[in-house]
DNA sequence: TCTGGGGTCCTAGGACCC
DNA sequence: TCTGGGGTCCTAGGACCC
């Protein structure tokens, strides 16, 4: 048996745990750039506020019905999912974070009979400690766990367990096919066509026909779906193969100058992530792009990939690459709005091969990346830079929402008084 | 005025090997 | 007249997830 924990409406509830004053009220989350909704309380779902919809088309309705908005937070967020986890490990050990706000629990080892009590103890515990409310759903293999969350969601217990074959019918008779993990728009279109409306049709379907339509992993998902389990629960997260630092700017930019502190900022997070999963990239993509919501301006969109003469994990080699690359693409007579640095290519430090040449990364750099990334940690992001990351900054986020770091920050603790 | 960011896996086709 | 069989690796594109 599985359970998949999911946090209700996760970024709007964490901002509830510091302004009780929310509860009860339509509360919603702004993507960056205070652009998209990006979460919803139940309240503001029942509005008919759509995921993903654009914050500005519903500003009126937003301010009619006194929406509480935030620009993301993910200072919050994410310290928030770290508590979460932290809770759900002193639970169980066997447990896979799957996203940042949900995690599959692997309970081979927990007697059937127990489970309901489990589950139970699980939202209460991360609900008293956390002040995150979450859902549990238990059942047979991950993609019928899903299954199962999907109604505890709906119900007042914040619970389901599906044991066995009747549940197991009757909940994918009544949910359609379009909310089964691993089936998205495409899919869906594709199963209707076909007259498949409901979770249970789709895993009537014949292995011939799911495997040519859907191929492996739409095999696996049907399989799932009639209880043999293809997806174990991962416990050790691998590293990442391909790492992106990328952002939509506040505003347009058209000069070099602010282009390359952004693409040098970028460089310098991507770079952070590598030595924080102890791996070197061997190589590096730029890309830069106009507005395409502003078809009547110029538009322009260009990337370069380059390869490092050696894999490395140092700020200075990144910065220098994505701003060689940057140089390279660059034209003027274009406003954008948007640029991007991507790693790929990964490997582990210790596993850095050398150039036939005997070039190695210059000594010092490794050393130098540590201190920086202590000295930062302790002092705050980017106390120490590159001069070339700048402090101009005009590309930055839009954030005009942004509720403090309650719990990552001295200077933003909730004061009472 | 105003439209996010970061990932995974699979497949098909081409270039190449013996 | 006649032109095999069995592989690997890489890449781009397309689906999916949160």
């Amino acid at each position: 048996m599985f359970a998949l924990v999911d946090c209700n409406n996760f970024y709007a509830s964490c901002e509830r745990v510091f302004n009780p004053k929310l509860q009860g009220r339509a509360v919603v989350v702004l993507s960056n750039n205070d652009g998209c909704i990006v979460a919803r309380s139940n309240e503001a779902k029942q509005l008919g506020i759509r995921m993903g919809e654009p914050a500005f088309k519903i500003k009126d309705l937003l301010q009619r019905h006194k929406v509480a908005v935030f620009s993301s937070n993910y200072a919050l967020y994410a310290d928030m999912s770290g508590r979460v986890m932290q809770t759900l490990r002193q639970l169980t050990p066997f447990l896979e974070v799957y996203s940042i706000d949900e995690a599959f629990i692997d309970l081979r080892r927990f007697a059937p009979h127990t489970l309901p009590d489990f589950a139970q103890r699980v939202r209460q515990t991360v609900g008293q400690w956390t002040g995150i409310p979450v859902s549990v759903g238990v059942a047979p293999t991950k993609t019928l766990a899903k299954v199962a969350n999907f109604y505890a969601k709906k119900s007042a217990e914040g619970v389901c367990l599906l044991f066995c074959d009747p549940d197991i019918e009757i909940a994918l008779q009544q949910l359609p096919a379009g909310e089964v993990w691993g089936i998205g728009r495409q899919y869906e279109k594709l199963l209707l066509k076909n007259g498949v409306e409901t979770a249970l049709q789709l895993r009537q379907l014949s292995d011939d026909w799911v495997r040519q339509h859907f191929g492996i992993v739409g095999l696996r998902l049907v399989h799932e779906l009639r209880g043999i389990s293809c997806l174990p629960v991962q416990l050790f997260t691998p590293p990442k193969k391909g790492i992106c630092t990328s952002r939509s700017f506040g505003r347009g930019v058209s000069d070099m100058a602010p282009l390359q502190e952004a693409v040098a900022n970028f460089a310098v997070r991507c770079a952070e992530k590598l030595r924080r999963q102890q791996s070197c990239a061997n190589l590096l993509t730029v890309f830069i792009h106009s507005n395409p919501f502003k078809p009547k301006l110029p538009q322009y969109s260009n990337s370069i990939t380059l390869q490092l003469p050696v894999a490395a994990q140092h700020n200075a080699a990144l910065i220098e690459q994505a701003l060689g690359g940057l140089q390279k693409i660059y034209r003027t007579g274009f406003v954008y709005k948007k640029a991007g640095v991507y790693v790929s290519g990964i490997v582990p430090q210790s596993g850095v091969q050398g150039n036939l040449f005997g070039q190695q990364n210059p000594q010092g750099h490794e050393q130098l990346s540590k201190t920086i990334d202590a000295l930062n940690q302790r002092m705050g992001r980017d106390t120490v830079r590159y001069a070339i990351q700048g402090y101009e900054r005009v590309w930055k986020l839009r954030q005009e929402q942004l509720s403090p770091r309650y719990t990552t920050c001295w200077n933003e603790l909730l004061t009472i008084g």
